[in-house]
This record gives C-alpha cells, structure tokens and sequence, in this order.
DNA sequence: CCCCCTCAGGTAAGCGCTTTCCTGGCAGGC
DNA sequence: GCCTGCCAGGAAAGCGCTTACCTGAGGGGG
C-alpha cells in the first residue's frame, strides 16, 4: 500500500510538499511540483490513509448515529433526514444498529467515542432501566466532556440537545379522535412494556380516556413487539379477551398494520366492524386498506433538527430541547361504531 | 481528553503495560498493577483513540457498505442480512447511502479504502455508464491490491466476488406468470432506464413475452423512479397509452404499490379488471390489498451471503459468484382476463 | 554592493497507540 | 556460590500523516 512518504520520494519532493497539495493548503506551492506529485499520485494509485490523517489533525468529522434498527421505516425516515443534513454539512456518518439491546447501545457509545466522531445523534425510545439509563448517561457525558456534542431523539433524560417527539400528545390525539367517534370499549396495542415510547404514548391514550370518562383496563392493553407480528398478536389477544371491542388503538403503524392483518383473517370488516389507528404515520400506511388513520410525527424533519443541533456551532450552553408536533391523520381505517352517530 | 499516557503516569507504569492490560494481551501482567491500571482507566474515565489504534495495529476490522438507500425496503432488507453476519463476526459495519448518485459512490469507495475497511460491499443496480463503471472498477481493483476484499451485490460487471439475484430469470417469471393467466396485453412499470436492474428484469419480461408470441412495444414500457411514486406515475402513463392493457408488470414492490394506489383512484379493481405483479416482496407487500403478487427474492440471504463472502478467510483466488434465485409468489394481484380461462 | 525581507520548500516533532526487543531481578541447577 | 534461564515490565521504534518552524535563495532598497 503506497504511503505519503512513497509518493514524495517518488516526485522527488518532501511529504510535507505532497501533503500541501493533497490537502490544497493555503500555503503556495509552485505548479511545476504540484504536477509532478499529482502524477506519482496518480501512479501510484496512493489514497491517504485516513487513520493517521484523523490522528495527526485535530479536527473531528464523521459523526455516529445509534439507531434501534434503520429497516424499521420509523428509523428509516429519521435517518434520512440525519443524512440529508450531515451530507450538507460534508460528514460522514456512522450508522449503528443497536437492535434495542441496550447493551450494545452502550457499547457503540464507546466506539463512536473512540472513532472520534464530532457527535452522536442517539435515536429511538428510551429504556425503563434505572442503571442502563445512568450508565448511558455517564458514557455520554463523558464523551461531551472530550468535546463530543450528543443530540438525543426522544429520551430527554440523556445529556445533550433534545429533539423530542411529543409522544404523549400524540397518544391523547388518537385517543380523544377514537372516543368523539363514539367509541367507548378501545383496546391498545402496546409496544414493549420497558421503552418509553410504549409508556408515553399510552400515557396519552388513558388521559384522553378520563378526560372522556372512561378507563382503559388491564385487559384493553396488550404489550407486544413494535412490528408487524407483534400487533398482529396483540390484535388476537385483545380480540379474544375483549368480545365488545369497537376500536383499536396502535402504539405505531408497523404494529397496526399487523393488526390489520390479523382483522382481514378474521373477516372483521375495518372501519365497519372495527375501527383501528395507528401511530407515526408511515409512508405505506396510506397504502393499506383501508389507508390507515394515525398520528402523524414529522420524522424526517425530526432527523434534520437532531442533526441540525449536533452539528450546530458555538459555544455549548444550556442543552436546546426542541418538540415534535404530532398530528392527527385521519384516513378510512376510522370510523364511528355501528349504529352510532358521531358526536360533534 | 485522556490518553494512554495519562493512565500510565496514574497508575505509575509505562503504557506498554496499560496497553497490554486494556488489549488484555496473552503477555502475563502481575494482578496488583492490574487493578492499579484499571482504577486508573476508570478515574480518568479514559477511551482509547481507535484512529490510534488502527493506525498502530496491522489488522482491519470495518467494513463498508454501500447502497443506494438504506430507508429503501429493498436495501433495508439486505443490509439487514449484511449486518448480522457482520456483528457475528464483531466487525462493525459502516453503511454509506449513495443515493443513486454514481459519483458519490465513487467517492465512497475511497472513503472507505482510505478508513482501511477490511472490507467494502457494494449493493445496488449497476448503470449503463461505461466510464462511470469502468472508473469504479478500477477504484474497487486499487482497492483490492492494497488488501481489501470487495463482494458486489448484482453488478458483476465489478471486481470481487459477487452475489447475482436472478432478475433476467424473475423477470421471466413474472412474464411467464401473467401470459399463462391468459393476458395478451401487459404494461410494464419500469425503473430508470440507465440501471442494470431495469434492463435485465425487462429482458425478462421480453424472453416470456416472446415464447408465448407477443412483444412488448415501446408505448407498453414506462420508465421511471424506482420507488411508490414513480410507479403510480407510470401507471398512469401506462394506462392513458394502452387502453387495452389487463395487467401490469412492475420492477420492483414500490412501483406496485404505486401503481396499485393509481388503479385505486381511479376505481379499476384489482384484479378483477387490472392484474398487477411486483418484483421483490418487500415485507410489505402482504399487507397492501389486494395482497401483491410478485417475485421474490431471498433479500436478507443476499445479505448475509454477501456479507460471507466478504470475509471470508483464506487465499484470494478467481473470485466467487453466487446466484440468489427469484421465486414466483402468487397472491391475490393476479388473475385471469376478464372472461378468459387460464391456460394450464 | 550589501543587508534584510520574503517566500517556497524542507525538517522534524508530534498525534496516541502497539509491539519488539531489552533489562534487571529472581530462582534453580551444578 | 556462581552461572544460566526465565519472566515481568519498560524503553523506544514505529504506524502514516500534519504542521510549526527553519532554511536558503532571490530580490529590492539604501
């Protein structure tokens, strides 16, 4: 592998002429060298190696992302929108599948750390999990304390700018959109128990249930993996326990796109027999049939903003914490229960 | 921010002996300075500069991957078998998106050769460019010189070993399938015509359409964007051009549920009056309604075959090319014309 | 005509690690 | 009791770059 020193000896110059012009530094150099050490770069096929030129510079460049998994089109989308704005802004990032295992979470922290990246943006729902949550919490500060800057998407708990998607509102919107349709038996179709997003979203769902004078038992939540099998499951177990159901309320659209599945077996007619929303607004939730009513979060926008503050300049101050409006989309998957007339 | 020099003048050895601890190196270190070097790793909070160690040590352990969009189902899939194989084998995976921009592969390529990535996979349709192809080729083979291992997905016009997913044989298939069903008049959804992937899924739409005694002219084929919209666009094309037309062949998942949003507005039942077959089977497809008939292809394999590939062990001989084979899914899109009996 | 300034280009000191090779101390053998 | 062998631990030489600082040549002004 030809180094620096290969290509100087080479044009006969020293490394330090050849790493002017590689770089095209501001110091002046004469045409004729220039040339001649483009050609023994040429010839030499010499890419620089990029290890040393990040040990021997200062600067930082790539920055780390730590998603739950970029298949999932909720990261997906968030991602895109990091991208975009790391693009624009000339870094590379890393893009690190943490599978939900916190573990591993913690684990790429280090690495991205190690790798010296500008920022970590750290995406996807928190953890009920009192020593991960302050184990990540140190790891974090510590790699702010070296100069790293850390956005968090949700997860306002951790150090660093905060992006947060109003998870809470969103829960309450799809709730208080379900109970004015007239529908008073609603079963929820719940992420995992121990992440945040799953609590905070269905947070959301009780208060609007109150506010409307009802309750949402035990028995009306079922806890399942946030994707398409998991509310498919969760979908047959709410049926089964709950014989008058009229409306089904997903804590994300993967899962109630599973849910839908599991109504399309059992021939229960959507929005007829069942009414059914979702979360996130995904971009093949209008796609289904019907086209699924949920609650809208601007995820890529949420990826610009994370990103926006990760990168962003200046002096590091009190940590900015932005909200993500959620929104009610309502689509053909709602409707107001047979027999009902909705109320105003 | 704390170096290896700073734990050791802590703990009162020299850094051979931190280092030794920290790699915990076969070379024996008596327990008493262990503990004392490992207090002082903690005290110092001390991450090792991985830029450092990469440089220091011989080995490479990253590998790349580039693809066109990871947000993309299709490449969601596949990065997703790359992944796991990757993890298995503790190597941390960097994924670059291209975005369908040939340059900005390019320039990916020396990214990741200049990261000294064991490895760079590259996933995605091949363009019609020679010089475009012919100057990545050269980057992968300089790449390759210098040690590293290049696997392609597709492309095998490239360097390295290859995984093949059978489009020409998929696209034949779907052919085949529509023409047995009794259909005389097929419109072919296409992707952009300067990608590989295009050409060879409609040469084999071509071979089926010629066995059983048609053509597909050119007002039958619309080509555009390899995603939703694309595809509900040149359905529309497609339909306004053909009025005779009873089904529709797109290139890929996407395009179907574009098309199948396009035959939606526009009330045409599917497949009553319209049958409508994809390519892939993305996860998704199952869901829409009517349920996407299509072709699949083992995507998570490809992956993880890829991924083998590009780690493997041992000598560097000719290299390896692997073909994943496209499989006929029948599912609800599909039918015989109106009026017509299916030939066996 | 000489001195000094200017500036292209080179020298070399790191950047933070790993690892080879060396040292010094101790135990065991004769 | 001395020599040899062994072993834990340290010194130092890189790894491939960047860059502050130095040098020497050329030019202009006094």
């Amino acid at each position: 592998m030809a180094t620096l020193a290969d290509v100087a000896r080479r044009a006969g110059v020293s490394t330090a002429t050849v790493s002017r012009i590689i770089n095209n530094s501001p110091k002046p150099v004469a045409e004729a060298l220039r040339e001649r050490v483009l050609a023994a770069v040429a010839e030499l096929q010499f890419v620089p190696n990029a290890n040393a030129q990040q040990l021997a510079r200062a600067d930082r460049t790539a920055v780390g992302v730590i998603v739950h998994d970029v298949s999932d089109p909720y990261f997906a989308e968030i991602t895109r929108g990091l991208q975009r704005v790391a693009t624009d802004h000339g870094r590379l990032v890393i893009i690190c599948n943490s599978y939900r295992d916190p573990e591993r979470e913690l684990a790429y922290v280090d690495l991205l750390h190690a790798h010296q990246t500008a920022a970590i943006v750290l995406a996807g729902s928190g953890y009920h999990d009192a020593p991960i949550t302050a184990r990540l919490d140190a790891k974090l500060r510590i790699y702010e304390s070296t100069g790293g800057r850390v956005a968090v998407i949700g997860r306002h708990e951790h150090a660093g700018d905060a992006v947060v998607p109003e998870n809470e509102p969103g829960g309450y919107l799809a709730g208080d959109a379900l109970y004015r349709l007239g529908h008073t038996a609603i079963g929820v179709i719940a992420g995992p128990r121990h992440l945040t997003t799953t609590t905070d979203r269905l947070a959301g769902l009780r208060r609007a249930a109150k506010e409307h004078g009802h309750r949402l038992t035990a028995r009306q939540v079922a806890y399942a993996d946030f994707d398409r099998n998991g509310g498919r499951a969760a979908a047959a177990t709410l049926l089964e326990a709950n014989p008058g159901l009229t409306a089904l309320a997903a804590l994300n659209d993967s899962m109630a796109v599973g849910a839908l599945a599991c109504l399309r077996e059992r021939g229960i007619d959507v929005p007829g027999r069942m009414s059914l929303i979702g979360f996130d607004d995904m971009p093949i939730s209008v796609d289904v049939t019907p086209p699924l009513s949920t609650v809208r979060l601007p995820l890529e926008e949420i990826g610009v903003r994370a990103m926006s503050l990760a990168l962003r300049e200046g002096e590091r101050g009190a940590p900015l914490v932005e909200h993500a409006a959620a929104r009610l989309v309502l689509r053909g998957s709602t409707a107001a229960p047979r027999g009902t007339r909705s109320r105003p």
